[in-house]
DNA sequence: GCCCATCCATAGTTTTGGGGCATCAAAAAT
DNA sequence: ATTTTTGATGCCCCAAAACTATGGATGGGC
């Protein structure tokens, strides 16, 4: 902005209809406006820019070299003019722009993947960024508008200023290692889990749901034999595969294929497990809410997601 | 041009500074205005572009996505404006554009190469174009401004609307075949020409040179005896070489260092061997005044330069 | 060769709109 | 609760853009 003081688009736009007319009367008609306002607005122009862009006689006009250069260049600046326009414009109404999503492993075993493929194909000109973190890392995250969205385990956390939507809700089935005694047993109930070798996920991770489940075995009359605290969800299977002990899992974990864990249904009053998607209520921008209506088109809350159904569907990819 | 309708570049400079300091006082101060018409003026440009492009509380003012997205561009756009008005500028002042040459194919031995290296390594952002033709050829162009500056043998031809200078001026020498009876000759005169085999232009090139030369030839009291008449100058020395017969060629012709031809000094009534730039009065620009001036330190119009001051010397490359 | 048509520049006048001043309203700080 | 900070609003004025009328130069036509 050194160079570029009193200069103004109009001028700008009357030198390219007189360049490209090469007549002031006709480039004034295009114009919309009276001949001499164009000499004076073109004759401003060439006086501030300190260069002649016009080579004119009584009869013809015609560009000069740098009147020529200018002329391309102009163009080229108005050409990305518009550009921007439409390109914030697009953006207001969320055809354009980026959106970073932030989700916990888990729900990659979900309706998510294919949600977003969704929404992805319906949005082609949308940036996605993922970034796979614990539910206490996405909070801080999504508060510090380093995240649009959040898919997280909500059990327990504050919510103030967030808004909330419950993508999928299914219940606990039971992981047990190959060969284990539950082997032939269509269902299990919990109070067929007493003294049974349990793994659970770190208490400090998620307090509140750790003390609800807890909770569950307290009102079946016993108390859960813990004998190892994973900190991933993602490592628990892996763990029962070992057969160390067996595990309270998302049914949808059923969709893990790896050999040595099978997955038994269980009845009894257990929390329901819950993945929430959380935004802030001050960002809902249009292209937010053009994502949220495709996420809720694929979220699943009737609680009941039997493993069967789960088993050989395909998850698809992030 | 669809888009941008009434947006001026004063509103665009008042959106970057309240975008950048995010502060409407500060940016206002800094614009050289009060702050109500800043307010005005970003409202303005808000509602043409229908996009919120910042977000302000009464305490504090921040970038909306589509703010951010578009003070990026609206920088982008300004840079480009000041590079078109240095460009132009520079352009002006005779600093980048480009110049087109024309030359015919004998001053590639005379200072020409030399004087267009000099200028090239003084303004390296000129480009240069060039085109080697034969002087009817190169006129035309001239007048039709497909040329900015031609370097011909004037002789006879018509000069209105053009400015001249001539370039190089030196005596014809002759070019005698190796082994020839002249070669044991120091000098020589006209008069020893009478009833010499002699290789000439073709008189329809430069009829006026050509009539000159016949002339010459009158006046030394007998007619040359003419056994090839050859259409480009190149060739000229090539075909004495040949053993044809000897021709008149510039002086500075003796740089050719192809064995089998012997250059002589020669006395008598003859016309100069001349190269003239030439170039049209109204086309007279910066640029190509800068190269005039350049070009003129390195004529030579004495019309005395030796054979063996020329032997030996490099001409460069064009 | 004179006249007329064309076309850009200039002069004087009108109108639009950008900018200034005073003030209001909202929100944070004390 | 009061004060301070900061952006928005209303009103007025003037600068600048646009209009009308006219001038002057150039090229074509009779």
């Amino acid at each position: 902005m050194r160079y570029v003081l009193m200069m103004e688009l109009r001028q700008l736009k009357y030198f390219i209809a007189v360049a490209e007319e090469l007549h002031f009367g006709r480039a004034a008609e295009r114009c919309n406006i009276a001949q001499p306002p164009l000499s004076q607005q073109i004759k401003k122009l060439e006086e501030e820019l300190g260069v002649k862009l016009l080579e004119r006689t009584s009869r013809k006009v015609s560009l000069t070299p740098e009147g020529s250069e200018f002329l391309e260049r102009a163009l080229d600046i108005f050409g990305r003019l518009d550009e921007a326009v439409v390109c914030i414009q697009d953006m207001a109404e969320g055809l354009k722009g980026h959106l970073r999503v932030g989700f916990i492993g888990p729900a990659s075993l979900s309706n998510l993947p294919r949600a977003i493929r969704a929404f992805r194909e319906a949005n082609p000109d949308i940036r996605l960024d993922f970034s796979a973190k614990s539910t206490t890392e996405q909070l801080p995250m999504l508060r510090g508008d380093r995240l649009d969205i959040a898919f997280v385990r909500l059990f327990g956390h504050d919510t103030t200023g967030l808004k909330s939507m419950t993508f999928l809700r299914e219940p606990y089935v039971l992981a047990i290692p190959d060969g284990h005694h539950f082997g032939g047993r269509d269902r299990l109930d919990i109070t067929d889990l007493e003294g049974e070798p349990l793994i659970f996920n770190q208490r400090i991770a998620q307090p509140a749901l750790y003390r609800s489940l807890i909770g569950s075995f307290h009102k079946a009359g016993f108390m859960p034999n813990i004998v190892q605290e994973v900190n991933t969800e993602q490592s628990t299977i892996a763990l029962v595969a070992t057969g160390l002990g067996s595990a309270l899992v998302p049914a949808s974990s059923a969709v893990d294929k790896r050999s040595g864990v099978v997955f038994k249904p269980l009845d009894g009053d257990l929390p329901q497990w819950e993945i929430t998607a959380l935004w802030k209520a001050k960002k809902e921008s249009v292209l937010l809410k053009n994502f949220l209506s495709t996420v809720t088109q694929f979220r699943d809350v009737t609680g009941s997601t039997p493993v069967w159904e789960l088993l050989g569907t395909d998850s698809g990819s992030l």
